[in-house]
DNA sequence: ACCTGAACACCGTTCAAGT
DNA sequence: ACCTGAACACCGTTCAAGT
């Protein structure tokens, strides 16, 4: 029996299979093997198609918050985690982070994420702000590794640019090995030690001013 | 006289006015009052077409480097430089982060950043790590901006999700207040300083090392 | 309630024909 | 070299008809 559940699983797997560019509706209905309006009595349209996968997606991060543990390394897991669905899903990612969600299917992390945050010692609006600046790095950095961020950074892997103009661009020249290759978990923990540090040194100077719990206090465990 | 930069252009404004599901061969040409197949005298396919507006669109950032400032605060400008253009062409914003480019259109912003940072006393891999761990933070941020993130944070500006169940998400419901609002000019800021602190205290510990010149010493500027 | 085919208004791109 | 219309193999979605 056709259902939702079977539309949007076959979506994703067709996303998987042959990229975002692949999927239309005609081909996830003969996929099923339907008919494809048979698709419509189940999902309003393509646009909200897409939004299922994303929600979807997302509900398949796997959680494993120890609220006994050091907010650092909380919030290190759950960096990962956001990440290890990206690596099981990679072209889904690109859909995922392309869409406006609108429902609370992703509101189990946020929840997750602004409680470390809050155990932290910081105050709610110092919570949010973090969280947003984190989700900012997180998803920039799985662009990135999904291999669709523009080329003025993390070069496209292998050759493609051979040609640079050594006279026009010096320094993209002398650094052209480093460039070149990119070890996506070492750049990953590395800007994920960075903010956390970062994070750490905020939450003492909180804890020295008096205010909050001292919860942060120790910097940044590593 | 048809050509490639009249096409180009004809096609970022149509994305800039209505969205970028709008742009098809058909309306470009449309809008240019040429026939269809006219276009491809002068683009390979529409995937070039778009590759070249997000070319365009990079290019068009507006760099006045100063190598005599503080270098802390030369990646301040770069990077609020970055985001200037993504206000002033936010539907194309989606285009150029979600295209992989493979030319040099977005090497000169690369060259410039790379040489700040090795003024600031980074060695060549140092240097590109920050210089990625960046990227993904401004990359992610604009996304957040533009308004394409997924929920799971800066939950869709304006009304949206009044109905969370304060049981299964107390700490989103007691911060509702502080999720439904955002000012984007602040957010960036908060964590553009977060990242230049936190790269001027690595910097400081590379030249109390001994390591590269001391000129990033002093920590971050305010 | 669920499925469906025909039809409509679109796509990107190939090809052969024009200048 | 540049332009072009017709044609092909696709789209998403509406609608009326079936069960």
């Amino acid at each position: 029996m056709l259902n939702r559940n079977r539309i949007v699983t076959a979506a994703v797997e067709l996303i998987e299979r042959e990229g975002a560019d692949a999927v239309s509706m005609r081909r996830i209905a003969a996929e099923l093997g339907v008919g494809v309006m048979s698709l419509y009595n189940h999902v309003p349209s393509k646009a909200a198609l897409l939004d299922a996968v994303a929600e979807d997606v997302l509900s398949r991060i796997g959680f494993t918050d120890d609220p006994s543990a050091h907010w650092t390394d909380r919030v290190r897991i759950q960096a990962r985690a956001f990440r290890r669905i990206a690596h099981h899903y990679p072209r889904s990612t690109m859909v995922v982070v392309s869409r406006q969600l609108g429902s609370t299917a992703g509101l189990l992390p946020v929840e997750r994420a602004l409680a470390t945050l809050r155990d932290a010692g910081f105050d709610g609006r110092e919570a949010v702000r973090m969280l947003r600046m984190f989700i900012a790095y997180v998803v920039g950095s799985l662009l990135r590794e999904v291999g669709v961020t523009p080329t003025f950074a993390p070069v496209r892997a292998g050759a493609a640019i051979a040609d640079v103009d050594p006279a026009l661009f010096p320094v993209v020249s002398e650094l052209r090995p480093h460039l070149d290759s990119c070890d996506h978990d070492e750049e990953f923990e590395f800007g994920l030690e960075l903010l956390v540090q970062a994070m750490a040194v905020r939450a003492d100077a909180r804890a020295d001013r008096g205010t909050g719990e001292p919860t942060g206090r120790g910097g940044a465990r590593r």
